[in-house]
RNA sequence: GGGCCGGUAGUUCAGUUUGGUUAGAAUACAUGCCUGUCACGCAUGGGGUCGCGAGUUCGAGCCUCGUCCGGCCCGCCA
């Protein structure tokens, strides 16, 4: 790291360059003054290195650092010195630099927080100063863990056939998905590319051009509203191959997940269970389930809906879960359980317990309607033993499995279960194609219109489109969804069929997609893909809330850069030069 | 579009339940002392439109209404 400035960085000299007369260049993190002795940490992206003073052999030196502060910018020569005291804390903490003399390089303003690994700043103020937010090794650390990262699968990538290949970002809006960022177009008043949602089209038509092993790490953009795991612009790792089926994609990217683990992480990873999305739901009422513990829907239709509680008779699915030793549960507790899922978030109209008590008797919140044996039948059922607390919630089907699901969270939480260091991953297959809407009356494509139905459900595409499942997939790690794909339609027939399933009128299908349907008509190969969510893979692999944290700089809730002020108004010349004026 | 939480010193927060004298703490900053610190220590000091607006009241950081900003979530995200 040696350049004309300096000979080394503050995080390399230890023991062995004692004597040596070294440069260092970085910014001065704290001043210690002991009177006739002064102690500063000069800091770089390397690390800490200790700058001493000393009243008696260099007054001058001490006269000149006299007025520095936090944050500026020095240069400093001196030579290596063993410590008196040495600091076991740091690499550099055998060593000091006697000061010879300083150059400052930049002064700073006393910064608005700061610059340490537990800072006294908020999230909004280090938003706002981003810039210096990076200098402190948490956040620092996380760049350079996505660095890490981005270069691993490179080199995974390329040695194993597949080529980078660029797409553009000036792209058409289509009304399929997420709702596009647009850009006026200057020379053509009224009309508006979009920036890409992902390089989805391009990368089968890479396909069609024969790069038979395409990715790319590639930025995309939805305008959608935010959540801690969401940004407006995120990055994908987009990737396409051809003459596989689904089996040679999940097996090629688990290799590539295998490695991350082993390269990044240094852990050796199970092979990948499998999960269809059928059991996903029924099992943990989610397409992304957190397999990182058990408590498992049971199903309880049968064994609770033959006496008088209206609640479970007439709803659509009665399940419950299994909460291990929580038979104890207070009532205050209890309550706090039925609170949340009656919170708007979730949305339930109530919660049922079952509190098997350790004596073999049974306690519920239906007493009412059950007796001993009918509770004792629910025990069973679900496997609960004597301390275990049966949660049951019962209403519409999907509804009902959605918020039992949070509920199994909220309780995995509660209990520890969801461990950070643990890393369970699925790949969650055979989602169905299509999903019925009602309020716009028609089906919309679960994944993406170019996603292939599975061969022997085919011809149900007219008849009974909602029963059709896709050759599509998720891969989830811990209860996140971080990457998805699936065989692509390279028929054009079949393509035209999927459209109009969807409610396309032909001529809506040709003006949208004709260049994808045009290019199946010259060799389009039979090809699938996936695409991994970058930033949350470095949140997953981090035990990270939120991916905001693993990019430099990210847009607040409001998709707002507060560091930049934007989005902003233009000026009216240049509303009137887009036409938009 | 909706729900919940927050906004008080440069910064992080307490104070709001129960309205009442001069709004506190820590840290940062400044000054002085200190020759082995590394979360240095000690002493002193400056620093506040209590997000903004309206209302209730003899009196509002505290109560009411509105509004802006931030965070988490639901909807949304093929």
């Amino acid at each position: 790291m040696k350049t004309t400035l300096r000979t080394h960085t503050c995080g390399e000299l230890n023991a062995s360059h004692i004597g040596e007369t070294v440069t260092l260049c970085g910014w001065i993190q704290k001043i210690r003054k002991l009177g006739g002795m002064t102690f500063i940490d000069l800091r770089d992206r390397y690390g800490i290195t200790q700058l001493a003073f000393n009243e008696e052999t260099n007054p001058e030196l001490c006269r000149q650092i006299e007025p520095f502060g936090r944050e500026w910018v020095i240069q400093v020569t001196g030579r290596v010195e063993e410590r008196y005291s040495k600091n076991k804390n740091i690499p550099t903490g055998d060593i000091e630099i006697l000061s010879e003399k300083i150059t400052v390089l930049n002064e700073s303003l006393t910064p608005p927080f700061t610059i340490e690994d537990e800072s006294d700043g908020g999230d909004e103020l280090r938003m706002k100063y981003r810039y210096l937010d990076l200098r402190r090794n948490p956040v620092k650390n996380n760049l350079l863990f996505r660095h890490k990262l981005g270069i691993a699968i490179r080199n995974y990538m390329n040695n194993i056939g597949f080529v980078e290949i660029e797409t553009p970002m000036l792209v058409n809006s289509t009304p399929e998905g997420a709702r596009d960022f647009v850009v006026p177009s200057r020379l053509s008043h009224g009309e508006f590319y979009a920036l890409p949602q992902s390089p989805q089209t391009f990368k089968q038509l890479l396909m069609v051009s024969g790069f038979d092993r395409y990715f790319q790490i590639v930025k995309c953009f939805r305008d959608e509203d935010l959540r801690a795991d969401r940004q407006p612009e995120f990055t994908q790792i987009d990737c396409e191959m051809s003459f596989v089926t689904q089996e040679d994609i999940l097996q090629t990217f688990e290799g590539l997940i295998k490695y991350i683990f082993k390269e990044i992480k240094g852990i050796d990873i199970e092979p990948i269970e499998r999960i269809t999305w059928h059991d996903a739901m029924k099992y943990y009422g989610s397409d992304k389930p957190d397999a990182r513990f058990g408590m498992r829907f049971v199903e309880l239709n049968k064994v609770l809906q033959h006496k008088d509680f209206k609640v479970f008779n007439e709803a659509e699915l009665v399940v419950g879960i299994v909460a291990k030793g929580c038979a104890h549960y207070s009532r205050k507790q209890l309550d706090e359980l039925t609170n949340f899922v009656k919170r708007p978030q979730v949305g339930a109209t109530g919660l049922v317990y079952v509190q098997c008590q350790e004596d073999g008797h049974f306690k519920s919140s239906v007493d009412k309607f059950y007796d001993q044996n009918d509770l004792q039948a629910v025990a069973k059922e679900c496997g609960a033993e004597a301390g275990d607390l049966i949660l049951i919630m019962a209403g519409p089907r999907m509804k009902t499995q959605t918020q039992l699901c949070q509920l199994r969270l909220e309780m995995g939480s509660r209990l520890g279960l969801r461990k950070a260091g643990e890393y369970k991953l699925l790949w969650v297959v055979d989602f169905p194609l299509l999903e019925w809407d009602e309020e716009t009356q028609r089906y919309y494509a679960m994944h993406h219109p170019f996603t292939a139905p599975k061969p022997e459900h085919e011809d149900m595409l007219e008849s009974n489109p909602g029963a059709v499942n896709a050759n599509a997939y998720d891969l989830v790690i811990n209860g996140t969804e971080v990457g998805g794909g699936s065989i692509r339609i390279h028929d054009k027939e079949l393509q035209k069929r999927m459209f109009k399933a969807l409610g396309f009128t032909e001529e809506e299908a040709q003006k949208q997609f004709g260049f994808l349907m045009n290019a199946f008509q010259y060799g389009a190969p039979p090809h699938g893909g996936l695409a991994f969510g970058f930033d949350r893979m470095c949140s997953v692999l981090c035990d990270a809330d939120t991916i905001r944290d693993f990019i430099a700089f990210p847009k607040n809730n409001a998709a707002r850069d507060v560091m930049l002020g934007a989005p902003t108004p233009i000026s009216d010349a240049q509303l009137k030069e887009l036409g938009l004026k």
